[in-house]
DNA sequence: GCAAAATTCAAACAAATGTTTTAATCATAT
DNA sequence: ATATGATTAAAACATTTGTTTGAATTTTGC
């Protein structure tokens, strides 16, 4: 859709969603918003009560459509497949989601946004923690869980988590340091496949080395 | 030494670095500074003429004492090394420089004003940049080259680079994320060996499969 | 078509904040 | 000891910015 037909609260968010991710919070000025999203200052209060309420609907409004997107229990995935290829999709799901023009579109979109939060969350972040977070987490432990076996401990599989969910993550975080220190690198959002595959068979790499420690010990 | 035996201008940058990190630069204002540091506000900007030339000094500091304190070259390496145990002293003096208290103290430290540079870098970072990481990225580099072996593709040594250093990274940038998602899990702090050997385990792991897969192709 | 409600707008307000000014104080060298 | 330069201090200045106000305009329900 146009934005121009868009109505004046929806194009504030959209507006407001890329200035958050770009500027931050507090460099964000109101005053900003209104001129990009084309409206009056006073706009913004007559919809949102204030800043923080703008900042809290924009957080929600980006995790839930992100989510609704490029949900984390992939739906092509299915309880009969293994469990390495519901690895796979659910890689695939977390990079399309955080990486993906569709998705967040990463550091030069609402993915920046995300980062900040993940960083240092707001009030607004603890509710999106609760309902989206979390459960995208669990999903990945069972995974986990199945791949490495029964027998692994909880820790490993926790540590697990965070090397692969990091990974994922960091493709967001440091593009630009990326593209500033490995130019020959082709930039990320072209790259998007190749990123997937590499981090899937770097992970199951990384997961038998734990599996058969697990194994030894 | 005890902060009040420091000069003015030791004492600025030594809470300003703190501050920038806790709030960010915009919201971090300069009579905040003044006031945690005991002097006075034009202090400020006698000593460094202006609150951007305060900023870039604090990053110049904190990464000259970072990386003297841990340097990327293990000082403790050496060419007779296996590239695998150069890869955990490599993987270890990050991992210290990054979330230590005598490193950068993670993210309640200096360790959150790495991320937020990382994420959005300012003037001040180009230089930081080629000074510090490209080097160290260089060195990550020629030990997975070793690793991996000659006959490997440039490509995925440089995504391995990113799989390595994303992890160790992520510690930082998400350990209120980690915290409040799986309390379950003890503080990021106490566990940085534990860290180090999953991290170390894991990269070994990917890489393995990195290697295995170019001896198919 | 009209009254009531919702929305938009320009202007003003009040607080926060980076910077400058000018005078006072301290340190240093002769 | 004193003169010179470096440093600190309090106050004022100019700008930015979130918010409010009250009138104008548009939309909605009947």
């Amino acid at each position: 859709m146009n934005p121009s037909q868009l109505s004046t609260r929806e194009r504030i968010l959209e507006y407001a969603g890329d200035m958050f991710g770009k500027k931050g919070f507090k460099s964000t000025t109101i005053r900003m918003i209104a001129q990009e999203a084309g409206v009056n200052v006073a706009a913004v209060n007559y919809h949102f009560r204030d800043k923080e309420g703008l900042y809290a609907e924009v957080i929600e409004d980006i995790f839930s459509k992100g989510f609704a997107r490029f949900p984390s229990l992939d739906p092509k995935s299915d309880p009969a497949m293994s469990a390495e290829d519901r690895l796979k999709l659910f890689i695939r799901g977390t990079i399309y989601r955080i990486l993906s023009p569709e998705g967040w579109g990463g550091l030069n979109g609402k993915g920046r946004l995300i980062a900040r939060e993940m960083m240092e969350p707001t009030s607004a972040f603890t509710q999106v923690i609760e309902t989206y977070i979390r459960p995208h987490k669990d999903r990945l432990v069972a995974i986990l869980w199945e791949i490495v076996g029964k027998g692994a401990r909880q820790e490993d599989i926790l540590l697990s988590v965070v090397s692969i969910l990091g990974q994922c993550i960091y493709y967001v975080y440091a593009t630009s340091i990326i593209e500033r220190v490995a130019p020959e690198y082709t930039p990320v959002e072209n790259n998007i496949d190749k990123i997937i595959d590499h981090v899937f068979r770097f992970s199951l790499g990384g997961l038998e080395n734990i599996k058969a420690d697990k194994e030894i010990a």
